[in-house]
RNA sequence: GUGGUUAUAGUGUAAUGGUUAGCACAAGGGAUUGUGGAUCCCUUAGUACGGGUUCAAAUCCCGUUAGCCACCCCA
């Protein structure tokens, strides 16, 4: 029987796995200049927990969590995002009784049941951010900034950033009534696709979302219209805290978000390198949901970034996002008979120097071979082993760019008093 | 979930329905009996899976699986 990787998901090895380390170890330094700290949270909660804080109707709730029952018949699922899980930690561990501010930060993987494309996956990571406590506009600003700044950083060449509001608990029901009533005068619905029509009573914001081509909206309202003074205030001061800061950006009137939880500023940054999925990152202020989730009334803004889909815009920027290698010594023998006598040869130098990677040995190849290994593991130096040194008590010493050849007293190298 | 498209050694590719499925790179060994990157030689290795049509299938048909593209959705 033969086995292969669950669809939608993938192996990640050798550089694809150093591109992500690499990436979370940019991401970690941001984080730590702005003050977050690192938050990790199981792959499985309450399902319930999920459906409460995404919202019923929503997509990943209704076809694309993984839930399951565990052996004491308790629903579970499979994280679908992050936000859910933070929120729970902070209301149950109480942080914000402990500090007004908590800032948080996750690196890790999230399952979503969907048809699998280029840069959509069914398990795929994320490295997000949540910052409670500061209902302010900085805070929106804050973590919008620092978004860019890890992708800035992680080589990305171009990337746009939309933002858009979407109100409050007050000013969006008056918006969504001035979408229906403008969707459902006669003949402006029959321009609408199938889905949108669908959509209209469901969730008319959604129908904004519609790619397909031709639709006209041109008189659409606009939540911008909608919005009640308080709101259309903070969305004035986060753009003019951007425009401060010298942070570029788009307002979408169009933008919406697929999570029930958001209120007020919603943003998504898309890199054109990407095709379909193109949104690398996105986020937005969620004021509501730690009070509903059982906490105390408490603001909150966050984001989360795709890291397959970073890694892949920065690649396309010719960022390889691949940290430096230590240099290599190859450890090579030229007898089977050494063989326990070059083992010990590098378990010494392993040892004694913590930067240094050794191969080997390999005995039982010839010592042509192992130099074409060493060649291919890209060793800076190899340390022979050979009969005839071992005669004297010592090693040879190869700088593989240079061919220069020297030797090593062998005790020296085991007891540390001889670096190669 | 919907539509489309693709699937040949590890990788990239070739083969009007008709010999033993060809080539390149990679890999292993050797030419050089203790020294890598070049050259040459040899070797290993393949029609995704399951059915069907046919004297004959990599090739045509159906199904499955997987990748990709778009929709949908989203990170």
């Amino acid at each position: 029987m033969k086995f292969s990787a669950p669809r939608g998901t993938h192996d990640l090895w050798a550089q694809d796995a150093a591109r992500l380390n690499n990436l979370e170890l940019i991401a970690r330094e941001v984080f730590e200049r702005y003050n977050f700290s690192e938050i990790k949270f199981p792959a499985f909660e309450d399902a319930g927990l999920f459906t409460r804080s995404i919202g019923e109707a929503t997509d990943i709730v209704e076809k694309e969590m993984y839930v399951f029952e565990d052996r004491k018949g308790r629903k579970l699922a499979l994280r679908p995002e992050g936000t859910a899980s933070v929120v729970r930690s902070l209301v149950e561990n109480q942080l914000l009784q402990k500090l007004p501010v908590s800032k948080l930060f996750y690196c890790g993987s999230m399952f979503r049941y969907e048809r699998p494309q280029a840069g959509r996956y069914r398990e795929f990571y994320q490295i997000g951010a949540e910052y409670f406590g500061n209902a302010g506009p900085s805070a929106d600003a804050e973590v919008i900034i620092l978004n860019k700044e890890i992708l800035s950083r992680a080589g990305i060449a171009n990337f746009n950033i939309h933002i858009n509001s979407l109100g409050c608990r007050e000013c969006r029901p008056v918006f969504r009534k001035s979408l229906t009533e403008y969707f459902g005068e006669a003949g402006k619905s029959a321009d609408l696709c199938s889905d949108c029509q669908r959509r209209i009573d469901k969730n008319p914001l959604r129908v904004l979302d519609c790619k397909v081509d031709g639709h006209k909206f041109g008189g659409v309202p606009k939540m911008y219209d909608s919005l009640c003074p308080s709101c259309l205030e903070h969305f004035k001061r986060v753009r003019g805290l951007l425009d401060a800061a010298g942070c570029g950006y788009e307002i979408d009137h169009k933008l919406v978000r697929g999570l029930d939880y958001y209120t007020r500023t919603i943003f998504e940054i898309r890199s054109s390198a990407l095709g379909a999925q193109d949104a690398i990152s996105a986020g937005g202020r969620y004021d509501n949901l730690v009070e509903e989730l059982g906490g105390a009334k408490t603001p909150a803004v966050g984001f989360a970034l795709g890291s397959e889909r970073v890694i892949t815009a920065a690649t396309a920027s010719s960022k390889n996002l691949e940290p430096g290698a230590p240099e290599k010594i190859f450890v090579a023998v030229s007898s089977p008979v050494l063989e326990n006598e070059a083992f010990s040869v590098a378990a010494a130098l392993r040892g004694l120097s913590p930067q240094v990677v050794i191969e080997g040995p390999f005995a039982d190849k010839s010592l042509k071979s192992q130099f074409k290994l060493a060649d291919r593991f890209g060793a800076g130096k190899v340390v022979i082993v050979g009969e005839e040194e071992f005669r004297r008590g010592c090693l040879t010493v190869r700088d593989m760019a240079t061919k220069q050849q020297s030797e090593a007293g062998i005790e020296g190298v085991k007891n540390g008093t001889y670096r190669i």
